[in-house]
DNA sequence: ACCACCATGTAACAGGTTACATGATTAA
DNA sequence: TTAATCATGTAACCTGTTACATGGTGGT
């Protein structure tokens, strides 16, 4: 009964539930997302796709090519749409941010103020492009991506008021 | 020039300016600081200590003890504080969340609605009991810390906020 | 009697990144 | 001619978690 998955093999079943893939498309289709809430490198997908098969939560044909590697279609099993319903089922486990730019903020003594607001200001750039990005996101597949996708955005506008406010006080703590 | 250093190191650097620890210290250190933006495991931190005193960022001394294993004291060297500046002032990566929920609210059609429901209850009732933890948390070392704490205070309004709109959203899909 | 605190660590495993390696086809 | 697309993977490395192992002191 046991079956643990990983975060990132549930993604793997998640995607095959809508259809035979390759690990190149998985990688697009991630990509995709804008990869908002999932990111895997090639290798890691490579690395996954041979042992959901091995446990068999997925079976694999070979497209014979020409002038490339064949291509490995993978189709999702019975026994691994239920175990990727069962890791959607699990309560999520809520963990707080732990983003590098916290503990810099946390060790600010040690640094000069400038440079402070100056990750503040990178932060706040990189937020509101991402922010852009993702409004501007064609691929809102279903009413549930939509879901995914608000938090996303809801979290980036607190973090961009946040930064413009800490950006003022730390301006004003300069003067 | 390479000098390249972990999150983690820099952590437990960031707090060995502020006087000679022991690895119990350093943890404690940490928890003091509600695991809000750096949250190690002993073993970690242990594993940690020793490379930074191979590669001169700091040295050791051992205090002998009776009935329990001796302590090691471990002080900052000026190389090690010069590697922390240098970590800090790095500008930081930023990156979107990648939280579990998200997947699983991406796969939302894969699961009754009524999980999905629960799902995010679940969170909000997690990111409000860890607001009332961080509202009511004591050690506000200085304005810096201050910074990073209203940090992670408007993150979790922000998911307060966003849960409870969704959860209005799915439960009325429900009738 | 029991629990929290002090204080160290090792070993096995899991998950993920970066760099390397190969090479044809097709559109601008 | 240059770049993107298609398509696979391996090897080395880094970071981190979980479980195991030990055991005295001091307070309720």
């Amino acid at each position: 009964m046991a079956s643990k998955i990983s975060a990132t093999e549930a993604a793997v079943l998640g995607l095959l539930t809508r259809g035979e893939m390759s690990g190149y498309d998985l990688q697009r289709e991630a990509e995709a997302a804008g990869g908002f809430f999932w990111a895997p490198t090639k290798s890691r997908i490579y690395a996954v796709l041979p042992t959901l098969v091995d446990r068999g939560y997925a079976t694999s044909r070979e497209v014979l090519q020409t002038g490339r590697p064949n291509k490995h279609l993978y189709t999702i099993t019975k026994k691994g749409r239920a175990v990727v319903k069962a890791w959607l089922e699990e309560p999520p486990v809520f963990e707080p941010e732990r983003a590098p730019l916290l503990l810099k903020l946390y060790f600010g003594d040690l640094l000069p103020p400038e440079k402070l607001l100056e990750h503040v200001r990178a932060m706040k750039t990189q937020a509101t492009s991402l922010k852009k990005r993702l409004e501007e996101h064609p691929d809102r597949h279903d009413a549930y991506a939509e879901l995914a996708y608000t938090h996303t955005l809801e979290w980036l506008k607190a973090l961009i008021r946040w930064a413009s406010s800490t950006e003022r006080e730390l301006a004003q703590r300069l003067r």
